[in-house]
DNA sequence: TAAAATAGGATAAAATTACTCCCATATCAG
DNA sequence: CTGATATGGGAGTAATTTTATCCTATTTTA
């Protein structure tokens, strides 16, 4: 499963997306993981993550439940992915360096690491709230 | 191991980067693996897969073994990833739509389509010629 | 025909992803 | 202050994928 998100960053985006459409509303897990077709109790730890991230805020108790901790607009698909993956690598070496023998020598390890922050520049250009007027590509 | 390329594709880079070095020359398994430290049988797995995807060339027999197809700067870093890899997906429903039953309603779905269409420009734009030549980054 | 090489199928080991379970803790209504 | 309804968090399980290894077949040259 390489280039690829996780499904679990996938859960992530559709948690925040319900969530961007209640608004100021607190939602409970339950409520999330029917309408968007996640697993309850992974749905659950994925809002832990988000929470723990700072993007929703979460209230215990009778009506409590999850809510956007701030503007749809300031959250990136960056903040997500990484909250819910940990930080992007594209390659063992860009992170540590000591994982690859090699990496003195190696004439191309810089491209691992300019790749990296292509990608994540990429990612924080999209939020929640351009992310879905961006324009629908025709066919 | 998600948004990072695999073991197998870097293993993939090296031994492109070895056998450019080699000219035409051609250079067996052990020889390869062994230089660029990667494990002889799964050194011999790879070079099958560049083979097949017409990267590299293969002749058996005494004074066998691989060089380069074609000349480095016709071979692309997408052209290697997807050779070990298979297509770069970014998402399961970028390639198929019948994975998610979402994907009709699903506002963001062409965000991973356009997502995988930058990633395979990026990538595309990287070749064996113009690979190690960029510039360094300094620090 | 023997030696040296790759080709390919099957399988094994390790790691990661994708979950579930259970109990603790917080909050609110009555 | 107690019971019902939520989330928090640790630990564990299942499934899948990645990372290999092994063995035999086939090709090629001397």
């Amino acid at each position: 499963m390489p280039m690829q998100i996780t499904r679990e960053s996938d859960y992530a985006v559709r948690c925040l997306l319900y969530l961007k459409e209640r608004g100021d509303a607190f939602s409970a897990v339950g409520e999330i993981s029917e309408t968007m077709s996640i697993p309850r109790t992974f749905t659950s730890k994925i809002l832990q993550k988000l929470t723990k991230a700072g993007i929703v805020r979460s209230v215990r108790g009778v009506g409590g439940g999850f809510t956007l901790n701030r503007e749809p607009g300031k959250i990136t698909l960056l903040d997500v992915i990484e909250a819910v993956e940990g930080p992007i690598k594209v390659n063992v070496c860009v992170i540590d360096r000591k994982s690859c023998d090699r990496v003195e020598t190696c004439s191309v390890h810089h491209i691992w690491v300019k790749m990296r922050k292509d990608i994540r520049k990429w990612l924080e250009s999209y939020n929640f709230s351009n992310i879905e007027e961006a324009e629908n590509t025709p066919r």
